[in-house]
DNA sequence: GTCCTGATCCTCT
DNA sequence: GAGGATCAGGACG
C-alpha cells in the first residue's frame, strides 16, 4: 500500500494518519503523521521556487524520497518529495504522534513530556534521529526510514502555513482536527 | 497564558 | 553578507 504522492496538496492531506518509521542503530521509532504543509512548484515559499540548486535537487527528483534540510543553524526538517520528476514539490512533516520508541525519543530530546517529543518540525527530526545523512532516502521501499499505512483521520483542518514570509495567506497547512500532538492550533 | 530573545550555521546572491 | 519551512527559556501578568 502506497500513499498518493501525485501532487503536494493531495499528498499533504493523504499523509495525515500514515506512520513514519526510523529503524536506527539505537532502536526503532515510529509515529503517526498528524500535521503537514504542502510546498508546490509555483510557490514563492518553497525552496524549489528558485530552481534546482545543490540543496534542492532532491525535491526535483522522483516522488517518495526524503528531502532533509538544515535551518536556523541548528535544526533539521524533513519533507516527502511529491509530484512528477523535475517539478520540485514536497510535503513538510511538521508533527508526529509517538507510537513506538518513546524512551529513545525522550533520551534524544532530553524531554519526557509525550506532547513535546515531536510537536514541531525540528523536534521530530531530533526525536526520530533523522539528519542530513538521510537526505534522499527512499521512503516507499525496505530502507531504514519508511512510510507505513496507518489510520484514516475523521476530520482534517486546513489553514495557513507557519514560519514563512512569502505566500503566507495560502491555506496549505493540514492537521488532524483535535489531535493534541500538533505544533500549534 | 503572551511576548521577546539568543543560540548557531548552512545556503544562495 | 543576509536571511531562514525553529526551539527553549525567561519576563511578565
Amino acid at each position: 500500500m502506497k500513499p498518493d504522492l501525485s501532487n503536494a496538496l493531495v499528498a499533504a492531506k493523504t499523509l495525515l494518519g500514515w506512520r513514519l518509521m526510523h529503524d536506527s542503530p539505537l532502536g526503532l521509532t515510529v509515529g503517526y503523521i498528524v500535521e503537514t504543509e504542502a510546498y508546490s512548484s509555483d510557490d514563492a515559499a518553497s525552496h524549489s521556487f528558485q530552481g534546482i540548486t545543490q540543496r534542492t535537487k532532491i525535491m526535483f527528483g522522483p516522488a517518495g524520497h526524503l528531502y532533509v534540510y538544515f535551518t536556523y543553524g541548528m535544526h533539521h526538517c524533513i519533507n516527502v518529495v511529491t509530484g512528477p520528476k523535475g517539478n520540485g514539490q514536497a510535503v513538510l512533516i511538521r508533527a508526529l504522534q509517538p507510537t513506538l520508541g518513546q524512551e529513545l525519543m525522550a533520551a534524544r530530546r532530553q524531554r519526557t513530556n509525550q506532547l513535546e517529543l515531536m510537536n514541531g518540525p525540528g523536534k521530530l527530526t531530533q526525536a526520530m534521529g533523522i539528519n542530513g545523512e538521510h537526505n534522499g532516502e527512499m521512503l516507499l521501499s525496505q530502507g531504514p526510514i519508511r512510510l507505513l499505512s496507518g489510520l484514516t483521520p475523521k476530520h482534517i483542518t486546513q489553514t495557513t502555513r507557519i514560519g514563512i514570509s512569502h505566500a503566507r495567506d495560502e491555506p496549505w497547512r493540514f492537521y488532524i482536527t483535535d489531535n493534541t500532538f500538533v505544533s500549534k492550533r
